[in-house]
DNA sequence: GACTGTCATTGATAATTATCATTTTGCGCG
DNA sequence: CGCGCAAAATGATAATTATCAATGACAGTC
């Protein structure tokens, strides 16, 4: 874990007035004013691929928006087993559940080369308390963890294996907003969607065998509406 | 759905000052004050088995508070298939994610015989922009959520049927807060864990055999730390 | 009390997926 | 440029689970 660089809240040309994800973010709604209630500056670090950001049940003190990249929430079973439970992109908030002095739920773990911006709880919780700003946010990053766990539960955990590749892989695209983007693990898609890594791979290359998805090194490329077509077709 | 009775917020033997289940519920934090702020009475339904509370993407006018019974929250697959994302008890929200002005992700339907309060979303969103005490009890309903989600990704739709029953049978035991509670039927808990309720259904049968479980009608008793050896024997 | 529909149970079989083993590929590093 | 390691691909087999079908239990109704 890297320090990138300390925004001085508000001011700056690094300064989160100038951030490209602000809007969707945290402090999407804040003002100017708002950000004059800040004490503490903001770090930015960059992860390489694979490195953590916590622990599940660290002693939290940060939440961290995702600036770019694309970090895992992963859960481990007694077995040794693990299960990613989550994925956050570019205006995600890890380690919401900390809030209230609750412990991290998971495991946070970038799965490429990612920044986020290290903000400390206090600092959100005061700010909540005195402007209303935040509040109206918070819930809506809320509701992303709910509509998240939705998908997850209501498709991508459901059905033949190869439903479950298919639909995760037009989650991705729909998340990364277009149909090429970087492909998680064979193992970390297995995490993802309950099947071993095995049977990711060859549904994988079955579908790359009819033309519906093409591979270059860590990228993908989707037939977006090949891949729809060919879930309705099966449906077996 | 019946009507129950009307409950003047605060005031009354009936009113939400003698609630049981009040200071884990929404409005566990408010004071006599803050009731005062609510314009509308609040409604307390009944639900018998089986009947729907709202259905997903209606126009949302109302969160609910679960004041007995068990409640489910249901996605419908495009074949027609039928999914459980979460179970909802006592204290617990139904319908938090319309707050911000967002349709219901679900439809919300009884298990059992359930009793919930009707609580206005104006109401709410009005009674937090007037008194900092419902931001937290939200917050912690959020947690509950993701808590939730992490407990049902994590457990319940991962390994061999058998454990997922086992597991899905402790969760209810740690819900119910005792080791005997009203069972769901065998197509619901199929419903939960992704799989068929025949494999539902044998995986019971043997736990029955093995004296792990015992049925009575709509009642199920369990063997909690038997069930929990279990899981750690059989680990295939 | 017979009827009827719903749900649970159980069996037989087919399909799917996991597991184990092996080979191949790709990539970083000296 | 080759070496060595890790990840991916692939094959063979076993285990698990879904599916289909039939039966049994039970509650509500006329």
């Amino acid at each position: 874990m890297k320090l990138i660089k300390i925004n001085q809240a508000w001011n700056g040309e690094d300064g989160c007035v100038n951030c490209n994800i602000r809007k969707q973010a945290l402090f999407g709604d804040l003002t100017r004013q708002d950000f004059d209630l800040l004490h503490l500056p903001i770090l930015e670090l960059g992860l390489s691929a694979g490195e953590t950001l916590y622990h599940a049940d660290d002693a939290a003190s940060y939440v961290y928006t995702v600036r770019s990249g694309m970090i895992k929430l992963v859960n481990f079973l007694p077995d040794g087993e693990y299960r990613i439970v989550r994925l956050l992109r570019p205006g995600d908030l890890a380690g919401i559940e900390a809030l209230n002095a609750r412990p991290y739920l998971n495991h946070a773990v970038a799965m490429q080369k990612s920044e986020v911006c290290q903000i400390s709880l206090t600092e959100v919780e005061l700010l909540n308390e005195q402007t209303p700003h935040l509040c109206k946010k918070l819930t809506a990053l809320w509701q992303q963890v709910q509509n998240d766990a939705d998908v997850w539960l209501g498709q991508l955990t459901v059905g033949a294996s190869g439903q479950r590749v298919v639909r995760l892989l037009l989650y991705l695209a729909d998340t990364a907003g277009k149909s090429e983007f970087v492909l998680p693990s064979g193992e970390d898609m297995g995490a993802i969607l309950a099947i071993t890594k095995e049977t990711v791979s060859r549904t994988m290359a079955e579908l790359k065998r009819q033309g519906l998805v093409q591979t270059e090194s860590p990228l993908a490329r989707i037939n977006y509406q090949g891949l729809e077509q060919w879930l309705k077709c099966v449906d077996q």
